[in-house]
DNA sequence: ACAATATACTTGCACAATCAAGCATTGGTC
DNA sequence: GACCAATGCTTGATTGTGCAAGTATATTGT
């Protein structure tokens, strides 16, 4: 590609890499009716303790802004997949909590989700994702 | 994250990490008036020969749909930094040509970039760059 | 106690990107 | 040579997302 910098190509390549696999990813997820950043938010929430979070909280955890939560989490309170709570300590924080069928999806999606990753991975041995995985982590 | 499937918790924070990066990159870039995506269609067309390419091939270069390269084409044409060319063989294909100033604008966004893309990976060593490139490649 | 500042959202607007449909052109087939 | 499928591209409608501004609540300082 890029004779001068490889750091240059090396960023540009994982940023088609990572958009291709997302869009992948949302063609798997869309037989349960679910994206790839609600998926991403199911998993934090059925991740979290009482699988409850704050906005703010999923917000960092996913890499959206508080407006994109809000409304990203519209449809699925309308499914009845999750749930508005009120904190009591600080009136202005709205929980975000996983409901009982929230849980079921999620773990049909995760399913899904799961076997694709692996599927994404398979060019790559254990100990080759380990690796990779340890890369990222430091950046 | 995950104790279940580390192919899954990988592809997450594979997604995580790089939607992070392009809104650095897209902040950096700002100063040159263009956006990660457009700095990407300059890169592929500066690569090309004789800096020319069709729209079809702009697109898979840098994973956009059609329209998508369409539409992003039309601020830079207007900018002049890309002029629209013929294709004597194929009256269908409309080629994209980096025009010189387009390479101008190029090549200092490309100076910025590299030295973003330097930074961004700098926790890492050139031989795990390295590394990590091979393993992103087999993907 | 009260003002000033900060936090947790929500909403209106703008923009980027997609898909589906359409147009023009090419190449193959009968 | 005339249809027909495939290709390259553009356009209209829709979706997803962010930013800026607004509201409500909390916290801090005086």
């Amino acid at each position: 590609m890029d004779t001068q910098n490889p750091a240059v190509d090396l960023v540009l390549q994982s940023a088609l890499l990572w958009s291709g696999m997302i869009k992948k990813a949302d063609l798997q997820l869309s037989v349960h009716g679910i994206s790839f950043s609600e998926f991403c938010i199911l998993h934090r929430l059925f991740q979290a303790p009482q699988h409850r979070l704050s906005r703010i909280e999923l917000a960092s955890a996913v890499g959206l802004s508080a407006s994109g939560v809000t409304r990203l989490l519209q449809p699925l309170e309308k499914m009845l997949l999750v749930e508005k709570e009120q904190n009591a300590r600080d009136a202005r924080v709205s929980l975000v909590k996983l409901s009982d069928s929230g849980q079921q999806i999620y773990q049909d999606a995760h399913q899904t989700f799961g076997f694709f990753a692996n599927q994404f991975m398979s060019p790559l041995t254990s100990r080759q994702q380990e690796t990779l995985a340890e890369l990222l982590a430091r950046l």
